[in-house]
RNA sequence: CGGGGUGUAGCGCAGUUUGGUCAGCGCGCAUGCUUUGGGAGCAUGAGGUCGGCGGUUCGAAUCCGCCCACCCCGACCA
């Protein structure tokens, strides 16, 4: 490549719509630009970059066995009623309607195609199992896009789909893929973690999200150092320590117009963890009562687990005024009325806890769970915090910050029952295929890495997904000789396979290492006053930031030696 | 969807409070000369329906109304 032909125009000042480093970097290194929000146009550099981890992923899926397909876009309202989704993916989808007033969806994922698509074309247990593939583009009218690449609205996606006879077959290709994730993930350069996950909308049992750790991330992800768990705090599990506050009485006491767990906790010189909340749930339109310590979040991903259901919400203030019954900011579990209770594990035998008392203006001091009242159920409730005790060994469990780049799903029966997807096995008998679907965010992947690959003059490639590997910097390059000289090492070193930028315009040094540095290309090969005198030139690793002076020659030996293996 | 904010040249911004030599600055771009190991200097120049529509006014970037786009916080979502 010749820069002075190369179309990847940079920045010096970042755009104002940009906030975290990968979104700033990318536009002002000219890998790509905004269209609209969530939506961008990739230029060269950019392209490449994502071929390169695209590269990576078709060699890690054909390695397990995946094959490539091609999906449509453009997906029939028809298939998205068969599997329920049609209603159920809500606003997120975005919808049309052809010129005859057929609705279609832009979709979001493709579990209703593929599965159609297998269903009529599977007969026999000779044909599974089957793990088929795609990376092309996906659309999710994301209420907020944000961050650049991170929640965009149109992003590509590598989506995969396995199918097998029983649950066992299911569990081997989950296994499969979560082995090319790893491998993935490893080939990209990123520091990366996989851990317990939901299945939110996607629906199935089992799952592991695939976390590039970076401060950005949208997601929080607790894990133990000493054995390895690790799941996302929605679901994180810690272990319970016994609750013991003050031993006093079972007492009504005045609390006028204490309502917040803070409010009562002070006037009443109480910690907030011997307080207990009490939050009331419309639950397919019932109420029940979630217990947690006071200084505990209830997770609502948690709850939905417990519960069996999606459909539930915090009480508004017209549940409020439908079950007056329930006195707001004074409701509590002893004498409860009218709702189920669900209490948080840590809950159980807690003694010496304060709790609302159902009358305004009064709590209860003293309460002893079990005696005083008993919960329907004691469920994992509370959300996990860091330094909470791991749930499977004596350590403690860490909190950090992660962007979700891949997610993995057992799904079970899920689509293939609805959708009538089946196979007959030997005996002749008709079974249904049990599935899974493995998804990662290519262009949120390729932020990603420039959010753990940076610095603030730029982006820092890992070789395997740099958009070049070796960037030539001939400084006055109006010189015939010099000129002459950069070209020779130029084509030497296409002639050997290398990818190589020239950077052939008569610009200053400045501008010239601005621009490299934004571009980011690993190893960068320096014409200027040494070579003058000496022939020598000067390598640069853009990573490190180290420089050294060695002849043609040897910079070719040492890049060849660094890329062996990539 | 609720709250807040911003739209002025390719990019980043000032000007709007108080209507009238306010169509401005920096970067970038073009041309010339000088520069060439970290976004160099001088000179000359091109480039803008001031987000859109409507209104008020002798006169609107500036005041009023509606709309659109974009950003942030929240809700939502994975």
């Amino acid at each position: 490549m010749r820069q002075s032909r190369l179309f990847a125009p940079t920045l010096k000042e970042s755009p104002a719509d940009a906030e975290i480093a990968s979104h700033k970097l990318l536009v002002r290194g000219g890998f790509m630009r905004r269209v609209a929000s969530g939506i961008y146009d990739f230029l060269p550099l950019g392209v490449r970059v994502l071929r390169k981890i695209e590269r990576i992923i078709r060699e890690e899926m054909n390695r397990e066995g995946a094959q490539e397909v091609m999906l449509p876009i453009l997906q029939p309202r028809e298939l998205w009623e068969e599997s329920g989704r049609w209603s159920l993916y809500g606003e997120e989808m975005m919808r049309l309607k052809d010129r005859a007033g057929r609705d279609f969806g832009l979709g979001p994922t493709h579990e209703e195609v593929i599965t159609a698509l297998v269903r009529d074309n599977i007969k026999s247990y000779r044909d599974l199992p089957l793990n088929l593939y795609q990376i092309g583009a996906k659309f999710r009218d994301e209420v907020r896009p944000r961050f650049g690449l991170l929640r965009a609205r149109e992003f590509v996606m590598k989506d995969a789909y396995s199918f097998d006879r029983d649950e066992k077959g299911m569990r081997d290709s989950y296994h499969s893929m979560y082995r090319a994730y790893s491998r993935i993930f490893d080939r990209c350069g990123v520091r990366w973690m996989a851990v317990e996950a939901d299945t939110g909308l996607i629906g199935g049992d089992v799952s592991h999200e695939f976390m590039v750790l970076a401060a950005v991330g949208e997601d929080r992800i607790a894990h133990c150092e000493n054995c390895g768990y690790a799941a996302n705090v929605n679901l994180a599990g810690y272990r319970r320590e016994s609750i013991t506050g003050k031993a006093r009485p079972l007492e009504l006491v005045y609390t006028p117009g204490r309502r917040t767990v803070e409010e009562v906790s002070s006037f009443l010189e109480v910690e907030p963890r011997y307080l207990i909340k009490c939050l009331m749930y419309l639950v397919e339109g019932k109420p029940v009562a979630v217990l947690v310590p006071g200084d505990r979040e209830a997770g609502e991903v948690k709850l939905e687990r417990a519960l069996g259901t999606p459909e539930f919400r915090l009480f508004n203030d017209a549940d409020w005024e439908c079950h007056p019954q329930f006195v707001r900011g004074f409701v509590g579990p002893v004498g409860l009325d009218g709702a189920e209770v669900l209490a948080d594990l840590s809950l159980e035998g807690a003694q010496g806890m304060v709790c609302g008392s159902n009358r305004e203006d009064h709590h209860l001091v003293g309460v002893e769970v079990g005696r005083d009242f008993k919960p329907t159920r004691y469920l994992d409730l509370a959300l996990v915090r860091d330094g909470d005790p791991c749930p499977r060994c004596d350590s403690s469990l860490q909190v950090a910050a992660g962007i979700e780049v891949g997610q993995i799903f057992q799904l079970g029966l899920k689509y293939s029952q609805s959708m009538g997807c089946t196979y007959t096995d030997e005996k002749g008998q008709e079974r249904p295929v049990f599935m899974g679907c493995y998804g990662i965010g290519v262009t949120r992947l390729m932020a990603a890495i420039v959010e753990q690959h940076h610095d603030d003059k730029g982006i820092r490639w890992p070789l395997e997904v740099a958009p070049a590997h070796v960037h030539i910097i001939p400084l006055n390059y109006e010189k015939e000789e010099r000129r002459r000289a950069a070209e020779g090492i130029y084509r030497e070193l296409l002639e050997s396979g290398l990818e190589v930028l020239l950077d052939d315009r008569e610009e200053s040094a400045g501008v010239k290492f601005a621009d490299a540095d934004l571009y980011g290309i690993p190893f960068r090969l320096v014409l200027g006053k040494v070579f003058e005198e000496s022939g020598e030139l000067e390598l640069q690793v853009r990573t490190s930031g180290e420089r050294v002076i060695m002849s043609p020659q040897e910079a070719k030996n040492w890049i060849m030696e660094a890329l062996t293996g990539v």
